[in-house]
DNA sequence: TATTGTTATACTCTATAACTATA
DNA sequence: TATAGTTATAGAGTATAACAATA
């Protein structure tokens, strides 16, 4: 079972670079798609968790807090997300995406998904099947103790 | 069946960033690793095919030719790669990996590897053989064309 | 002329360090 | 004194455009 769980990282090594290189380059060829990929992921997070602080979303994409202050700075500039502080701790700043910014991540989002389901449909279903399967799993084993930083910084 | 490959897609978008970013993360956090992510993809793809050009490289990494040759410069400076020009035709050039290069992209491999395969060990040994199939599948279906362009500059 | 690769240049992304404001 | 976020600064990575060498 061990020889599973290697063989498996070894597949995941393989593969998931690839596949977000693909993403990517699909991004970029459409002139249309304002956000690269961390700006994506910022503004599905912000989708699903309204409200976020700016340490929550660093903690989750995974980038250190200047860095998404900079990725955030370009988002507001363009309108995509607001950013206000909060009455009760003024330190720290509430995120929430726009109009804009939910219809550019609805736009990324439909144009990226039909790229690859493009390219899934050319599997049986049962494979697709397999996929998203695994796809859960993955992200259940990752994020082991950034999940903890992340709580810690809700409360 | 539409349906299965849209949820795939939409799975697939959402956990393949977050995977490479663990995995760039994690070859960061350690000193000994000298290559990042493309560089590590450079030095896979020699080591399965020796004596490949700078395009063909290129095409499989998804760099444009004059990033890869960036790239390249980098790996030859840190005495990882060998770059030397083809008798036959003397615009194109020979990549091979030098005994140092072999042992780096090895140690890199372990390290990500063994960290992967820690996660995944949380897992049923029957959801690894979902990852590894999906992940087959995954490969199988990218590289649409650029496959193809691969191919023409093999020949 | 077409092709392979390199050089010149500029821009984006990200990090670390130093700082400000608030608690 | 500790925490949330920003600004300053620098380095890495990548792209486009222009170029050189070869076919």
């Amino acid at each position: 079972m061990r020889a599973t769980a290697e063989q498996a990282a070894r597949e995941v090594l393989d593969v998931a670079p690839l596949v977000v290189r693909e993403i990517r380059g699909e991004m970029r060829r459409h002139r249309s798609c304002e956000v690269n990929v961390p700006q994506f992921r910022t503004l599905a997070y912000l989708d699903r968790y309204p409200g976020a602080s700016l340490s929550e979303v660093a903690d989750h994409i995974g980038l250190t807090l200047p860095s998404m202050s900079r990725l955030v700075d370009g988002l507001v500039d363009r309108k995509l997300v607001t950013r206000q502080s909060q009455a009760q701790d003024r330190r720290r700043i509430t995120l929430a995406l726009t109009s804009r910014g939910r219809a550019s991540l609805e736009s990324a989002n439909e144009m990226t998904e039909a790229y690859l389901a493009e390219k899934l449909a050319a599997l049986p279903e049962a494979e697709c099947a397999h996929i998203v399967r695994a796809m859960q799993a993955l992200r259940d084993i990752m994020h082991g103790e950034s999940r903890v930083q992340a709580h810690a910084a809700e409360s």
